[in-house]
Formats: C-alpha cells, sequence, structure tokens
RNA sequence: CGGGGCGUAGCGCAGUCUGGUAGCGCGCAUGGUUCGGGACCAUGAGGUCGGAGGUUCGAAUCCUCUCGCCCCGACCA
C-alpha cells in the first residue's frame, strides 16, 4: 500500500477523552474512531490487525477440529425466554421492538441460539463430538463501556460451543480447546497467564480465563513465578496459615482511641511495635436480611465473592453505617468480634493472630490482649483476598500480583443449557440424554487494544509481527528522486516475496516520516536516504530495537524478507 | 444508577466568574524557502459556541430543561 492512497488519519495530539495508552494509541495512529461510547469504528489499519487475529483464531479453531458458522446477531425474544435469560440477563440485554411490536435483542452470547440448533440436528451419540463456533459482533448494553475497544457496547468475539455425550467427553473437548487457546495466544505474541476464575453466571464447573498481562487490566490475579499456578484473586485460594493457635500475655484491655477508625490509624496511635497483621479486621455485611461479620487479618482484605459463596448467597453488600451501629453498638472502626452476638465469619489467619487488637464495640475503644478461641469464636471459613507475597498454593513459592484483560475464557457449561432447552440425544443404548455442553470465547477486538497495552513506548504502537497491520514500512527521504526510485523497486519486490508492505511514498520531511513511522508501529522500518545510498547501503531498523542496521541495496529485499520470517518465529 | 468533570473550527484549548457581535496553537489550501527525528515565511479557507426554551436593547457568557462524552464507584460470558 502507498502511503499517500491509504486512509491513516495520524493525529500529533492526545485526544482528551481517551486516558489508557491502547485508546491514544489507536486514535492516533488512525486505527479507530469513535462514533459513540463504547462503538467504534475499524479503519484500515485496525481492520487489517482485526482480521490478522481473527485468522489465527480461526487457523486454530479449525485445527482443533472446530467447524466455523454464522448466527444472527438480531435474535427473536422466544430463545432467551427458555432460558430465563431474557429476564436475568437484565438490562445488559440490548432489547429493540420491530414494527410489529415483537420483542428482539441484539445478541451479547449464543448459548441458546446453538443449543436450539444443535438439538434440532443432533439426534444421536453418533454426531458428537461436536465443535461450532463463530467470530462476530457482540452487544452488550455495558453499564459503563470505556477505555477505547476493552470495554465496548459492539465487539467482535470468537464464540465456540461444543457437544458432548458425557462429563468425560465435555472435558476433553474442553481441554481441546485449552490447547488451542494456548497456541492462539502464543503465536499472537502476547504473554499471557491462563487463571483459574470464577464461572460467575455461566454456571458450570469447570472454567478459566486467558489473561493477558497490562499494568491497566481490569482483573486483579496473582501467579506463582515457580510453578504454573496462577488464578484470579476472586477464586485464589489462600494456604493454611503456620504457627501456633491464637493465645495472649493478658486478659483483654480496653483501650480508648479517639477518631482511629481505620487499621493503619490505629496501629500509628498505639505504637509500640504493632503492626498491621497483629491487628483484625471486622467487616458487617449484608447477606440477604441476616447481618453477618466478617473478620480477617488487619493487613488482609475481605473477598466478598469468597464471602458470599462461604454463606451459600449470591452476593452480599457491605452494611451501612447504621447497620453497623445496630449491630454492633459502636461505629465501624471500633467494631470487633468479642461479646458480638451475631453470626461471625473468621478467616483462618485470624485464628493465629496472638495478642491481638480488634474493635471493642464500642466507639472510640479498642481491646488489646484478644486471642481466637478464648476471646471470640465464629466459623472458620477461607474469605480473605490472596495477594502478593502470598505462597503458592500448589508449590509454596511467593505469589506475585499482576493486573490483566480478560483475553479469553473457556467453561464447561454441563448440561446447564441442554436441560432447559431439551437438547438430548440417543445414546448407545437408545436411552434419551442430555447433551453436555461448554463455550470458549475470545475477545477479537479486545485483543487488538490487549496488545497494544502490552506492547507500546513513548512514540507508539510496537506490534508482534505476526498481528501487525503491514509488516515492513519502506521510508524513503531526502529531496532527490533516487530514494523513492529506489523505495519503489524494493516494494515491488518485496510484494513479489510475498511481504506486507506500506510504503512511504510522501513527499514529507524525514522527522514527520519518522514519527508517524514510530506512532503506526510496523514492525521492521527500512530507511532509504541519499546518504547511505551514496555507499550502497539502506536501513533496517526494528520498532523495538534502539538502533539501525545497514544493509546493501545489493539483495535488500531477501534481507528484508528474511528478518520478516525471523521476526513470524 | 450515585459522585465528579467536560461539550467553542478536523484535533488540542482560551474566552464564561464580571453579557457588547469569537480567538490561539496544530492541522488543511496556495506560493516561496527548506529537507536524517513532527521546519520557516506569507496569504487564505474553515465555527448554528452540543440542542431547545427563557431573561435582556443585546447571550458562548445569566436561568430552566435536554442530549452527548470522559473519570471514580456500582456493574461486568
Amino acid at each position: 500500500m502507498r502511503y499517500t492512497r491509504a486512509f491513516i488519519p495520524t493525529a500529533r495530539e492526545v485526544p482528551k477523552d481517551a486516558t489508557m495508552p491502547s485508546h491514544q494509541l489507536l486514535l492516533r495512529a488512525g486505527y479507530i474512531r469513535m462514533v459513540g461510547a463504547g462503538i467504534y469504528e475499524m479503519l484500515p489499519l485496525g481492520l487489517r490487525v482485526m482480521n490478522k487475529i481473527a485468522a489465527i483464531v480461526r487457523a486454530e479453531m479449525d485445527g482443533a477440529g472446530a467447524q466455523e458458522l454464522l448466527m444472527p446477531a438480531l435474535l427473536p425474544r422466544d430463545y432467551f425466554e427458555e432460558s430465563g435469560r431474557w429476564s436475568s440477563f437484565g438490562p445488559t440485554l440490548l432489547r429493540l421492538t420491530d414494527r410489529r411490536g415483537g420483542d428482539y435483542h441484539l445478541g451479547p452470547t449464543h448459548e441458546e441460539i446453538i443449543t436450539d440448533l444443535v438439538r434440532r440436528e443432533v439426534k444421536s451419540y453418533r454426531q458428537m463430538p461436536l465443535n461450532l463456533y463463530q467470530i462476530q459482533m457482540k452487544f452488550r448494553d455495558e453499564p459503563r463501556p470505556r477505555a477505547g475497544l476493552l470495554r465496548c457496547r459492539e465487539f467482535m468475539m470468537k464464540d465456540a460451543y461444543s457437544f458432548d455425550v458425557s462429563e468425560e467427553a465435555a472435558i476433553r473437548s474442553y481441554e481441546i480447546m485449552r490447547e488451542a487457546y494456548h497456541r492462539i495466544f502464543r503465536r499472537l505474541g502476547l504473554e499471557y497467564r491462563l487463571v483459574g476464575a470464577d464461572s460467575g453466571a455461566m454456571g458450570g464447573s469447570t472454567s478459566a480465563e486467558f489473561q493477558v498481562l497490562a499494568q491497566n487490566g481490569e482483573d486483579a490475579i496473582v501467579a506463582c513465578g515457580a510453578c504454573d499456578y496462577a488464578a484470579n484473586v476472586e477464586v485464589a485460594e489462600a494456604v493454611e496459615p503456620e504457627g501456633a493457635p491464637a493465645s495472649a500475655s493478658g486478659p483483654p484491655e480496653k483501650v480508648h482511641t479517639p477518631g482511629k477508625r481505620s487499621i493503619d490509624e490505629v496501629v500509628a496511635f498505639l505504637g509500640g511495635g504493632l503492626t498491621a497483621a497483629r491487628t483484625l479486621k471486622s467487616v458487617f455485611y449484608l447477606a440477604g436480611e441476616a447481618v453477618v461479620l466478617a473478620v480477617v487479618r488487619g493487613d488482609h482484605e475481605v473477598n466478598e465473592v469468597k464471602l458470599a459463596r462461604a454463606l451459600g448467597v449470591s452476593e452480599v453488600f457491605m452494611a451501612s453505617d447504621a447497620d453497623v451501629a445496630a449491630a454492633s453498638g459502636a461505629q465501624p472502626g471500633s467494631c470487633g468480634p468479642v461479646g458480638y452476638r451475631g453470626r461471625v465469619i473468621v478467616d483462618p489467619a485470624v485464628t493465629r493472630v496472638s495478642d491481638a487488637v480488634t474493635g471493642a464495640n464500642e466507639t472510640d475503644y479498642h481491646l488489646t490482649h484478644v486471642a481466637y478461641g478464648r476471646d471470640f469464636e465464629g466459623e472458620v471459613r477461607p474469605i480473605r483476598q490472596v495477594g502478593a507475597g502470598d505462597a503458592c498454593p500448589s508449590c509454596s513459592a511467593p505469589l506475585a500480583a499482576y493486573r490483566g484483560i480478560e483475553g479469553g475464557h473457556i467453561f464447561v457449561l454441563g448440561t446447564h443449557y441442554s436441560a432447559k432447552m431439551g437438547a438430548t440425544f440417543n445414546d448407545e443404548d437408545g436411552q434419551d440424554r442430555p447433551i453436555v455442553m461448554g463455550c470458549y470465547g475470545i475477545g477479537v477486538s479486545r485483543l487488538v487494544a490487549t496488545a497494544v497495552e502490552q506492547n507500546h513506548d513513548a512514540d507508539g504502537i510496537r506490534w508482534p509481527m505476526a498481528i501487525a497491520p503491514y509488516q515492513v514500512l519502506l521510508t524513503p527521504i531526502g529531496k532527490d528522486d533516487a530514494p523513492f526510485e529506489l523505495a519503489e523497486r524494493l516494494y515491488e519486490e518485496l510484494g513479489a516475496l510475498g511481504v506486507e508492505v506500506l510504503l512511504d511514498d510522501r513527499r514529507e520531511r524525514p522527522g514527520v516520516k519518522f514519527k508517524d513511522a514510530d506512532l503506526l508501529g510496523v514492525p521492521l522500518r527500512v530507511t532509504i536516504g541519499d546518504r547511505g545510498l551514496a555507499e550502497g547501503v539502506l536501513e533496517l531498523k526494528a520498532r523495538t530495537a534502539k538502533d539501525a542496521d545497514k544493509i546493501a541495496v545489493e539483495g535488500a529485499a531477501a534481507r528484508i524478507a528474511a528478518a520478516v520470517k525471523e521476526q513470524l518465529g
């Protein structure tokens, strides 16, 4: 492609509405434009990148035995009504009405539709295993679209669905997908972790996320440096605490702590070598109608997902100050489990804190020399959040904390949808049984932005070769015609070698061209100037490299093509 | 949905408090000089000041309503 003919609207200034690097750079470099909140146009460069990602996904899905199809995005109400999601999906479902008043929605995901297709056509165990996928726009009325392509109301997704005769067979399908996903993410050139995840609203027994590591990620994950353990902090397990059960050097003692509400304030106020780890944090939650007191060590945090699970409810809400006062008789910050007469959930680590400090259930007072077992009891359940420095549950090495962007999510669904929708098959014995399903998503458009989050510097994008919009950027510079003529020749030669080339044939000053080159992020730049030409050389520079290599004009095309191949791995 | 911020030329902004007929930088067009990291000079085009209503002799500016966008939170296969 010739730059003078290409639609690449670059901008020097940072768009004010963009805060994330990927959002800013994709806008500035002319890859995307915004139409509305969470709605974007993919400009030619952006589409090329997305198509490359999709091509890799397709190749690996096909290689894993999945077959591509395309379902409609516009869907009548009936299907979601059948599974119960017409109401349970809530306002996130983008609904619309046709001229006859019929209810429709735009598909946020396609379990119901594919299950309907399969129940009509798959009747025998002989037709399985079956894995069908599509790459298609998804629509969700997100409560808050943000961060450019990372959280959109309309986004490109690859969703695959597996159909099997048994749980064991379904797990095999799941594992095949998991391996295919590893290949996909590796080929995309992204640093990622496979992490244990919360199955959440999808229901189902097994699920894992492919988290692409990024500073700005929405998800918090922990990963072990020594083994391959990694998990979303929502589900990461804390190892059983070591050490002796809690004891105390004396009876509880009430101390005046005026106005000290947070753990940090109390620690600083009491001093004397007290650390947050020797205090107890008491947090009141509402689980339905009931008030529950959750107690964790002072330097730990309550994990609400785990707490909800321990209580057997779907979610918990932090109690208001008024609720806390009614339950404990004190302000938040002065509450504690000692003498508290309601339901208490205690994190295991709490049972090892000797001479603990905790709220006295009397505003502006705390208790010292408190010990679990002697001064209070409760239901011991793991409810704390795991963080950096915690021991790995599988090998005990310290865990590191990361932020990640969910790039893919795989689930074993079981018979959640098939049972509800009557998707059954005849087994070898002629018995009717529900099909066992799995589903597997990859956020294709999101990965465009994710790749930028992970591959950029102060000057612009640094695409991995595998997904770059072009592989080589030819940059003739200077006022003479010779560099441009050579660039034209190289352009032809490289094209013939199958290299994807962008030729910057603009008669711009060198600075302008270099700035745009760095911004666009094409992995290899070839600079052709009269200086080099006088010596019979041109410059080949990787976007990620500091300096350029001088290569001979003679045989340059082959050299460059080889460099492309090398970066493709 | 709660809290905060912002809508003025394609982009980034000033002007709004204190009402008087819209400005700067970048970009764009034309001519000239330049040419290895976003050049310079000259000339020029480009704006219903998000929208509607109101107050006023007069509204970008004051009042009311409304639409949109961003951030934090809630939420999130």
